[in-house]
DNA sequence: CGGTGAATCCAAAACGTTTTGGATTTTGAT
DNA sequence: ATCAAAATCCAAAACGTTTTGGATTCACCG
């Protein structure tokens, strides 16, 4: 019983007056309605998939397009996202299909093979760059999308970010607050969106408190940051606190704290940005921030389905406050 | 010129003809399959996929459902393998498409909407349980799949898993190797099939070497190893190693050995499974086990690919060689 | 009793492909 | 020049649904 011919000759009813029951259509009585529906619990009926997306024009599918760069896949808050968005496209009636392209061509590639062969309803960009060559392309499209990061792309499209200005200067305050005074800034390339962000954060909060910031840029690694902080923490004037962009930088400063002999955070004090898994687990546990994972993918989904919905309606903007995680990596300055 | 319908008409040919230029029919001559060809592409048409998917009878569409135990979403070993999976369906025609589950009625409710909704020509099956209702339900239906893990359900289908057995084997003849004698399991959960498997592993290595092997059981959890461990660490006959079945135990063992005052490796050595990213992160950095991910996500998706092309070839059971990962953990045992 | 409106139902078209089963033209051999 | 085979092409059917535009029946009112 697949079809629903099958299932309209086995009640004596026409295809239409079926398929009209089980949408709801107030075209037909009460007593048949009851009838079709049971029938099709019972037979276990549910409508071919790729029929109804043909005949009603759509395809009742969203995707999103993992950038996976250098062989590096998994930034876990990914999967903490899909695993957040599933149920709530499910409910809407879509099914959430995953891509995975590294960026450059075959990543617009990727896109439009599912722009042109109209193979979603929605797309879902993560990690906006500055200069976004997928949301340039879908801008000159029909097709809408939101977008989790900031871009320099200007355009009519929705977006998610975290409030890292905000949050890095929530964080500094907090530092402060704990009595430091020379409180450092370890920067991601300025090339990030995100990096300028934390950075002007950081020296905001700085400069209200009469002191002057002190940022160094460093890649956004483990390595890179470890190489730089040995400098910083082994030089005349070393700071007490360094505020990391992100927690694999702060994994950098750990080790070279660790290789110094420092204490922390007796000696010093350490944030990152991300809560990665691993944060939980460095020694000392390391204070960090984090957008929280199951509002930001229900809040993606949700803004998603209104551009699918209403294309026509002012796309917004969500600016999400960022949570300050502290654990073990921050203290009191140590007193001299 | 979106439909086969325009582009045909633009060439002065028929639908037919044009389809089968793109198809690679021997039934069009060289020069319109030119023809047609650079039509398409400068127009950029793509075949709508709900009419070919209708037209078909096949999804082009294969589904992976996440188990979302209690609110504890992300293996991150699952996107690691969707996105090792992805290119190789990608160049099969497929689409994939993420569901996302808590196990229990709606998991299968999710199963059954899949299968009888006809969204998916093949579904994988991830972290396989010894009585896998999803397994059961998939067998009485025709849809291909593949299974991640081992599970006691019998019948013919397709599965993937490591070598537990093997892997606790060698890592435990390594500890021997370092010198280590008095080497305890910390065995998870028996409901899990992994967890005998790994246990026989240790049992049948220790037993080799003439030593009476040593399992405790506990929750595969931190908090629950870390409560075991404590009582194994402070007793009178303090084991030199401790082998676990996963490395969320390893992280309750390290924390006991802490908070005891034992060094690591100095004074134990400990070893996990799974190669979470945390585990490079911990202090020391843990030695560990794992399936790489890469081939196994490439793997899983040529098992799957296989059923779907010809469900009537027999079955494979894929059982891979578990990698060791041998970081600080591990050392020789203390000289008395 | 005729007529009107509401309540139910349904036949047929349409969505955009792929595939079946020829039809037509060309080629090559005799 | 003729014929068979090969090379090209194409009209129409089919996939399973939703939707359009009525058709039919029924109750009710004047």
């Amino acid at each position: 019983m697949s079809t629903i011919r099958e299932l309209a000759q086995s009640l004596g009813l026409s295809i239409t007056t079926v398929s009209r029951a089980l949408d709801d259509y107030t075209d037909v009585s009460a007593l048949t309605r009851a009838r079709v529906r049971a029938a099709a619990e019972a037979s276990g009926y549910r409508p071919n998939a790729a029929a109804r997306r043909l005949r009603r024009g759509q395809t009742e599918v969203v995707t999103m397009v993992l950038p996976t760069a250098h062989g590096r896949f998994g930034e876990p808050l990914y999967i903490e996202l899909l695993a957040a968005m599933g149920p709530h496209f499910v409910k809407a009636g879509y099914d959430l299909t995953l891509l995975a392209a590294p960026p450059g061509d075959e990543e617009i590639k990727t896109y439009r093979r599912i722009v042109e062969g109209r193979r979603a309803d929605g797309i879902i960009v993560v990690r906006a760059r500055r200069d976004d060559a997928r949301i340039r392309y879908l801008l000159t499209t029909d097709t809408p999308f939101v977008v989790m990061g900031r871009s320099d792309v200007a355009g009519d499209y929705s977006l998610l970010d975290g409030d890292g200005m905000k949050a890095f200067s929530v964080a500094t305050e907090r530092l402060l607050a704990l009595g430091h005074r020379h409180i450092v800034h370890l920067a991601a390339p300025s090339a990030f969106t995100f990096a300028t962000l934390r950075r002007n954060g950081y020296e905001a909060a700085m400069q209200a408190a009469g002191l002057v910031p002190h940022s160094i840029e460093s890649a956004a690694e483990t390595d890179p940051a470890y190489a730089v902080s040995l400098n910083v923490l082994a030089g005349a004037h070393r700071p007490t606190a360094l505020i990391c962009a992100t927690d694999r930088m702060a994994y950098g400063v750990l080790k070279a704290a660790r290789e110094l002999g420092l204490s922390v955070p007796a000696d010093l004090s350490v944030i990152g940005h991300d809560n990665l898994p691993a944060s939980a687990r460095t020694d000392p546990a390391l204070t960090t921030m984090e957008l929280p994972p199951a509002d930001t993918g229900e809040r993606l989904a949700s803004l998603l389905l209104a551009r699918i919905k209403t294309p026509e309606a002012t796309p917004v903007h969500d600016i999400r406050e960022v949570r300050l995680i502290e654990r073990g990596s921050t203290a009191p300055p140590p007193t001299r």
